[in-house]
DNA sequence: CAGCATCCACGCGGATACTG
DNA sequence: CAGTATCCGCGTGGATGCTG
């Protein structure tokens, strides 16, 4: 019953504030701060390790990181691979699910890009 | 040199915690709970008025629903017309702009439908 | 190195009541 | 009809310090 086949929008309307809703936690998870910008680091680099997200990120704090990355692990968008040496090593790396959604992701963040100064001029207008 | 047209991710990932950024912009509309929804609303019905979202988005209050026009209307994605008659009615629209929007973030949407299976049974397993 | 623990501030979203 | 006004709870994100 929440297959989720019937994707009018009209239908998605009636319960999409229930939030099991799969819509609604994508969405969620690309709306969350730093999510899609782990994704698509991921797709461009294949596989990163902690500090080197840490690095490659200015601003983030570690502690959302490893938040950031464990959900996109349970949401079945990354693997995370421990190496059991000292130092510790992890490295994480796009599911197949994960790759599958890199391309639309994409395609908004070039939306984004091409139509930023639309979206801030708007913005001045208005402010 | 906020052009952004310096599109690369690990460009990006270098300001993205600076919130002026239009990438950020777009992706936390797409994120909040009920701005894409309004967006698709307007792409299938054409024409919205204000009670009718309120009857077709179950869940939503009048407060958020105002607000989430408002900050759609300041981001130049719709269009606010106001007709001067009692009771009231104003109109809302796409822009050109929230108009070349719309298929990106259809493409999500359909993209989180096809994978809400996916997703749900690797958040079961990792409960 | 790759994190967890703790504490805190802020803002979003929700509920309810009121108005031009 | 199409909103505003007010109040409130909660969760996200941030800062700092500690650990196997």
């Amino acid at each position: 019953m929440d297959t989720e086949k019937s994707c009018t929008i009209t239908e998605i309307a009636k319960c999409y504030h229930k939030s099991e809703r799969s819509i609604r936690i994508v969405l969620e998870r690309i709306g969350d701060k730093w999510s899609m910008l782990v994704l698509l680091l991921l797709a461009e680099h294949g596989t990163v390790r902690f500090h080197e997200f840490d690095n490659m990120i200015d601003g983030i704090s570690q502690k959302v990181l490893s938040n950031t990355l464990k959900t996109l692990e349970t949401d079945g968008l990354i693997n995370r691979k421990v190496y059991p040496v000292v130092p510790p090593k992890v490295e994480y790396t796009l599911t197949e699910l994960g790759t599958g959604l890199v391309p639309p992701v994409k395609t908004l963040v070039d939306w984004a890009c091409m139509h930023s100064k639309d979206i801030l001029e708007s913005r001045q207008k208005h402010l």
